[in-house]
This record gives C-alpha cells, structure tokens and sequence, in this order.
DNA sequence: AACGGGTACCTCGTCAATCTAGGTACCAAC
DNA sequence: GTTGGTACCTAGATTGACGAGGTACCCGTT
C-alpha cells in the first residue's frame, strides 16, 4: 500500500529534490520529474502546477541554467543544467534538510 | 554550530510534532513550545504566530481538547489534550512523514 | 518607581509555495 | 478520430508559517 503524500510535506523540499536530480546532469522539467516520481516508487507524485513554477524560480535565483533543445524522440524541450551557485545551494539545502529530519526524529523518537 | 531551519521545512510537519507532544500527556501551548525546542536542542523554533493558530485548527479538527487551567507558578494556561481521533491522525501523519522522509533519502541517496 | 525579562495568551497582515484545472502543440497507435 | 503520451505553460485558490504587534501579571534589579 502506498501511502498519499500531502503536498505540504514536499513544501521546501521540492527545490532539494530538482537541485538533487539535475545534479546527475542536465535534464528537461518533465524528465526530472519522471525521474523523481520513478526513484521513489511513485511515493512523490510532482505536480506540474509545482515544477514548472519552482524552475522558473531557481533560474532567476541563478541556481539553474535553461536552455532550449529537442529531446530523442524529436519533442522541443527545455534543458536545465545546474550553476555553480546551484550546487552551493544543492549542499546548503541538504544540511538544512538533515537537520531538520534529525530533529524531527529526535521528537518522534523520545520516550 | 547549528543549522538555522527555514520555516517551510516546517510546512505540514508541526502538527505532527504537536500531536507527538500531547502524546506524552496534557500540556499548554506554550509548555509545547518549550518542549519541542528542548529536546531539539534548539534546532526547532516554534513561533508563537505559528503554534496558536496550529492549535487552533486542531482543536476544530476535533483532534485536541481545550481547557482553562493554572500553571504551578499560578498563571492562566489553557491546557491541550489528545482526543482518540488525535491520536488516530498522530498515527496517520507519522506514517505520511516516514514515508515521505523515505522516498527523499531514496532520493538524495542515488548514486 | 521604573524597567527589563519571563510566562502565557492572542490576532492581523504578509508572504511563499503547492495544487487544481485549465490551456497549447505534436505524434503514434488503435 | 479519439485516446494517450510527451512537453511546455499560467491563473487563481488555498494553505500555512511568520513577524510584529497587543494584553496581562509577576519578579528582580536599578
């Protein structure tokens, strides 16, 4: 049984997940998140009401690059590569994100 | 040094983390408070302009009970306590939390 | 007497982010 | 010719956290 994610639970993680993946390499908006949902057993599910405003974002925040291309199969997509400052933040947030999971757990944990 | 946690990480986890809390027993909102940033040690803030209102929809989601009472040092509190349903939706959040925690460690795991 | 600081509650307005529901466009398969 | 997949986008609604303010009482210090 999987189990439904609210979509508050992904609120300040989403940016994390998108920075994670494009760190494997350049991708387009509807691949990262196929690659997200597929990675993860469908347990997140990526709206494009979320993606698609969340990349324009980190583009003007200088953490992503866009650029226009075509995909194999001859679609025009729209290819993200992560910046230099998209990596710091990559790090940045994923301190933050431990952190946070650590001291929830602490809480959950206590007895 | 500790990481300073952005309040959207937050986003849809403190009711978990206040629902946990009254798990141990009764408690005030700000005893709540206190406690969460004790055995955090500091890595969770819960703001006041955050907490009230959160308890709040709890209490008209009829997961929480409220009532008047004094504190040892003789102040006004008003004193929180878990319902049945709290704890069924304790158990349910807990359960969307690890989950989600999960499918991000997936994520972030990747190599 | 005045002040700062701790306890304890509350609310208003702002902000940020996600999501729903729509839309466009092209192509392949049935 | 209609469905379904790929691929992009946006407008509006909703939600929730937060900062800043306020009230009230008490204690200890200046």
């Amino acid at each position: 049984m999987v189990i439904p994610i609210r979509g508050d639970l992904l609120q300040g993680t989403l940016d994390l997940l998108v920075l994670k993946t494009l760190n494997w390499g350049p991708r387009h908006g509807y691949g990262i998140a196929r690659w997200l949902e597929d990675t993860t057993g469908d347990a997140l599910h990526i709206a494009e009401g979320s993606l698609y405003p969340a990349l324009y974002r980190m583009q003007q925040r200088g953490w992503i690059d866009a650029e226009w291309g075509v995909s194999e199969i001859g679609k025009r997509i729209k290819v993200y590569t992560l910046t230099d400052e998209g990596r710091a933040q990559l790090k940045n947030e994923f301190a933050q994100w431990s952190s946070f999971v650590n001291a929830v757990s602490r809480v959950m944990a206590t007895s």
